[in-house]
DNA sequence: AATAAAAACCGATTGCCTATCGGTTTTTAT
DNA sequence: ATAAAAACCGATAGGCAATCGGTTTTTATT
């Protein structure tokens, strides 16, 4: 799934309003890059179809949230982009960062130990 | 920069071939996909130019390598698509990470610990 | 050097996707 | 019932991978 420019700044802009219709967008974002309503519109239906906004009609028009957090996108675009150079049985964020390591500092390195144990820490529980 | 199927496929090629002229490469790829050797050639051109490949001319014609390996190529396709979402400092990695770590089993998370703990040993010679 | 064969190079086409809007239809509110 | 607002439709442009045909250049042979 590509994102473009556009659909990269309307979904920042929705996490951080949390809810919006086109107008809103329009006016924040569309007003500084000079683009037309109709042009977020269409921005936010093809966001809308690729399943990363929802979307609610609130009295007369949609108002569009995020459906994903920025972490899950991220997860998602890194799991498409590595999918093909993974193999099976393999997860492509374990892939990744085996790739990647070398390249996190280690307060870095010590955050994501920190993350393992955190979630081995909600499964004790389970 | 975005790739597409055939050149991941020469990629993942010359990643086990060490080099190979196009001749080669259609010989493997093209005959199965049912390319022509131009198109190899193109796609092999086109890595090139990405500076994904190197190329020298040995006789008569180019003998192409992959001038990054699949970790590096990974680093870089993950900083692309992710970059325009994190700020500087933050690495996307770890972003997805903890978004993504309640989806991994112990086993998962278990090697994920292990990579750290080999990158740390790595780091302690520097 | 002349010629044939091989490889490189050039240019064009197709297909997919984002960006962009004009114009039309549908919905909503007065 | 009408006007205003929003949604929907369809079309165009631009970028990039894939695909090749055809031409030029290079290399090897006689």
């Amino acid at each position: 799934m590509q994102l473009g420019e556009l659909e990269k700044q309307v979904l920042q802009y929705l996490w951080n309003t949390q809810e919006a219709d086109a107008k809103q967008v329009h006016a924040v974002l569309g007003q500084t890059r000079g683009n037309s309503l109709n042009t977020i519109q269409s921005t936010l239906d093809r966001l809308f179809k690729k399943e990363l906004l929802s979307r609610t009609k609130q009295g007369h028009a949609y108002y569009y949230r995020a459906k994903v957090d920025r972490d899950a996108l991220l997860a998602t675009l890194i799991s498409n982009v590595t999918s093909d150079f993974v193999t099976e049985g393999e997860h492509s964020l374990i892939a990744a960062f085996s790739s990647a390591s070398s390249n996190l500092n280690d307060a870095q390195l010590d955050k994501m130990e920190q993350l393992i144990e955190q979630q081995r820490q909600l499964r004790k529980g389970n």
